[in-house]
DNA sequence: TCTGGGGTCCTAGGACCC
DNA sequence: TCTGGGGTCCTAGGACCC
């Protein structure tokens, strides 16, 4: 049977999230501010008709949405994120096979659906009735056409809140409507760089040629193109996959200037992204710590840079990874700048039950220290998929899975003896 | 002993998304 | 004085090993 997406996309999701617990924000003007309540990153929609773009700066236009009478609201993410929760709980009685995109989207596979039109009514009106929260639907038969249909039943009032791309005719008609930059995964430099090929349209991205788009634009741009053709190149991901990263960072409310002020912000990064990371049941293997001054500023003399540190052992225990983000902020660390921004990302993240499985628990453990001298002069063998140690005090050779350790660790065996 | 090519790893940076 | 935070994937170039 033929593919068919449906893309569930929550509307203008954080100023609904306010509305639901707030009713008399309805009809009004609503926008919500990032941290430190530095810019939009939410508007309803009658916030979209003043003008008000995404990203804008909110002490640049405070007066003027005084004066218009804009609702303005501080991000609580812990709402949204548990009226999303609520959300996908309940598309998930729609249908198993879902994938949960972000914070307020989700595909479904709707290919086995008799009457499509029923469904997506009923689906709808459940989200409404049980959340507060509207939702609009976009089906097709590519996970990017399902954006495209999506955009149409949000902004086309005549299409109740859902819209249907299977014909290709209507698709032909729905593509021609846009630009470039209105396609999911194309924003404005890859929209520059496809117009100076001669890609102006999105019908003109559906009729490249693959090889070309391969070349000149890599591998994501083929798929879209073929995306925007009807071949689904896009699978549903129904699992969801472990994390690959963690990050923790802020901008700062006033610019830093002191090396210890840097620190201590670094040191309570860590213990929220590896407090994080141990929730996830993680544990990492690389960490980065990254610094920059305010890009804003023109007349600052501007600084950046970031540090990576492979860790010995995969360890989620927030004193090591603090040690370890400090020596990384030291080998970057430059007096004389304001800075506005730092973070720490942790990265090479492997399942923290396979670190505490084997050989090196705590490096700093005296067992672990004997193994690992033992393994000195060992004989090793880097497979594929498994690194074998021969010889010396062992009955067999001893195979270790490499996906149970991370990448890093072991290519760097020899750092690991020479603790 | 010399040479070349392939594979992998690492880092940095770019681009995009929500 | 004041411009978010958290992610993913891809590419390119250099180092290194076999």
């Amino acid at each position: 049977m033929a593919r068919l997406f449906a893309l569930v996309d929550c509307n203008n999701f954080y100023a609904s999230c306010e509305r639901v617990f707030q009713p008399a924000l309805r009809g009004k003007p609503v926008v919500v501010l990032s941290n430190n309540d530095g810019c939009v990153i939410a508007r309803s929609n009658e916030a979209k008709a003043l003008g008000i773009d995404m990203g804008t700066p909110w002490h640049l236009y405070r007066g003027q949405f005084e004066e218009q009478g804009v609702i303005v609201r501080s991000s609580n993410y812990t709402l949204y994120g548990d009226m999303s929760a609520r959300v996908m709980r309940i598309l998930a009685g729609f249908t198993p096979d879902l994938e949960v995109y972000s914070i307020d989207e989700a595909f479904l596979d709707v290919a086995g659906i008799v009457d499509l039109e029923a469904h997506v009514r009923r689906l709808r009106a459940t989200v409404l009735q049980w959340t507060g929260i509207p939702v609009s639907v976009g089906i097709a038969p590519t996970k990017v056409l399902a954006k495209v249909a999506n955009r149409l039943a949000k902004k086309d009032p005549a299409a109740g809140g859902c819209r249907l791309l299977r014909d290709p005719d209507v698709q032909h008609e729905a593509l021609q409507a846009l630009g470039l930059g209105d396609l999911w995964g194309v924003a404005k430099r890859m929209a520059t760089r496809l117009e100076a090929e001669g890609i102006r349209t999105p019908l003109e991205l559906r009729a490249a040629d693959p090889q070309l788009l391969r070349q000149r634009f890599g591998v994501v741009m083929q798929r879209l193109s073929q995306e925007l053709r009807g071949v689904s190149c896009l699978p549903l991901e129904l699992a969801v996959p472990d994390r690959k990263s963690v990050v923790a960072s802020r901008s700062f409310g006033r610019p830093i200037t002191a090396h210890a002020d840097v620190e201590e912000a670094v040191a309570s990064f860590v213990s929220r992204a590896a407090a994080k990371m141990r929730r996830q049941g993680l544990a990492a293997a690389h960490l980065i710590t990254f610094i920059e001054t305010n890009p804003f500023r023109e007349q600052d003399k501007q600084y950046r840079a970031q540090r990576g540190l492979t860790l010995p052992v995969a360890t989620a225990d927030t004193a090591t990874l603090i040690t370890a983000a400090h020596a990384a902020l030291s080998a970057i660390w430059r007096d004389g700048y304001r800075y506005k921004k730092a973070g720490v990302m942790l990265v090479d993240l492997v399942k923290a039950s396979s670190v505490g499985s084997g050989l090196f628990d705590r490096p700093d453990d005296a067992r672990s220290l004997a193994r690992m001298k033992a393994l000195d002069g060992l004989n090793m063998r880097f497979g594929r998929d498994t690194v074998t140690l021969g010889r010396t005090g062992l009955p067999r050779p001893w195979a270790l899975r490499r996906d149970q350790l991370s990448q890093r660790f072991t290519t760097h065996w020899e750092e690991l003896l020479a603790i």
